[in-house]
DNA sequence: GTCTATAGGGTGATAGAC
DNA sequence: GTCTATCACCCTATAGAC
């Protein structure tokens, strides 16, 4: 609103996501948010009106951030790709790089993607409206782009290869946040995460008919 | 403890679970479970002692109704169908259908895959011993039968497929209780829950290098 | 914009009658 | 085993001084 906002709106705002994403709106009092962030209870009220609106100030700012624009650039620009079966590769193979980057940021926080899963088992019909301007059209598109890929498929079966992808990063975030009591979980490092992207990219290409990049192929020895 | 008990513990059990599986532990008062279950605050402290043991004692229950145990039954039979493809396939489907029964079931309240879920994202210590128990010696069971259709893979490799199985079910848990807030999205009817076991089956044999049943081959062509 | 003080309500838990 | 009454606590929100 106001032009030269001080930093304290955006310290709360960061601190009460990553206290929201580790436990929830019902789990956080504004107590807490106020006392990590080293703000007044009554900064919270002046600057967002209610809990609830902090809530979705801070859903609203996190989905903006971790947004997946790729596939709705490439519906852009078809003609450049859907014909070719490598570009086709190529561009899956993007899509599955900028998707792991909303899990598994460098650029952002981690707990970015926690309360993003959060938002979606605590839904309300406000969030419900929000995810349906950002997220199910980033999703529709990614879906539409498995479609050119393989034209054979129909629109519901497309959609599970857009489910698997995000089923398996959503259930790492979830992982993560368990795997603190589980002590021999693996740990999340960049070898892992090159693996998944490996696992994926392979997955996915296979299943859309799609031929593999050399740099997928070196240990994929057939038994 | 007692031989015969009424059935005010079982009933408050029952209507605690599908309370908390809707909106967590810190979403669900013992007054609301008392009233919908048409018993008294105090009877809860009575049966259960306290609210956390009450969500204990819940989780607990549904953990031991979803289990899946079908894996490690294999496991003490590799014999019978290590060596053969064929049924090294057939014994993938039979754990995918296992596995689906446990979200999208039909025996058991629709509520004990999202109160699973829900469990995942909360984790406390207490939890994560009973899951330790329970749930990761199941998963474990499930990638060693994958290592075993698929001996040149890595522990880590056979990981990411149990994951990709273990993703998109939990994803179809969210989803549905997001769903209701997002009109267009397709409902989960009998057929819906075909096409996704045809999908993950396909998937998971395909990865795996197994063999394709004629069942799962009708509408599978190539572009 | 920031702070203190406080109102007003909901919470989990318990004591004690029946 | 079940119920009522009640306690002590924590919560969100607000009023008003600075």
């Amino acid at each position: 609103m106001d032009g030269a906002a001080p930093a304290t709106k955006d310290i709360l705002l960061e601190t009460a996501g990553e206290l929201f994403a580790d436990a929830g709106l019902d789990g956080v009092s504004i107590r807490a948010i106020a006392k990590k962030a080293k703000a007044n209870i009554a900064a919270i009220h002046y600057h967002f009106g209610s809990k609830d609106n902090l809530y979705m100030e801070v859903v609203r700012h996190v989905m903006n951030q971790i947004r997946c624009t790729l596939a709705g650039e490439l519906l852009t620009r078809t003609e450049e790709w859907r014909s070719d079966p490598m570009r086709c590769a190529d561009v899956v193979c993007q899509l599955i790089e900028e998707r792991m980057r909303q899990f598994f940021p460098d650029a952002h926080p981690r707990w970015y993607g926690r309360l993003f899963m959060r938002m979606l088992l605590n839904p309300t019909p406000a969030l419900g409206k929000l995810a349906e301007e950002i997220i199910v059209p980033d999703l529709d598109q990614v879906t539409k782009v498995f479609r050119l890929c393989k034209p054979s498929m129909t629109e519901t079966e497309a959609r599970c290869w857009t489910d698997t992808l995000l089923g398996q990063l959503g259930h790492y975030v979830f992982s993560e946040q368990f795997a603190q009591y589980v002590p021999k979980k693996n740990i999340y490092d960049s070898e892992f995460v090159e693996t998944v992207y490996r696992h994926l990219s392979r997955l996915l290409l296979k299943g859309l008919d799609l031929p593999l990049p050399e740099s997928l192929k070196d240990d994929c020895f057939e038994e």
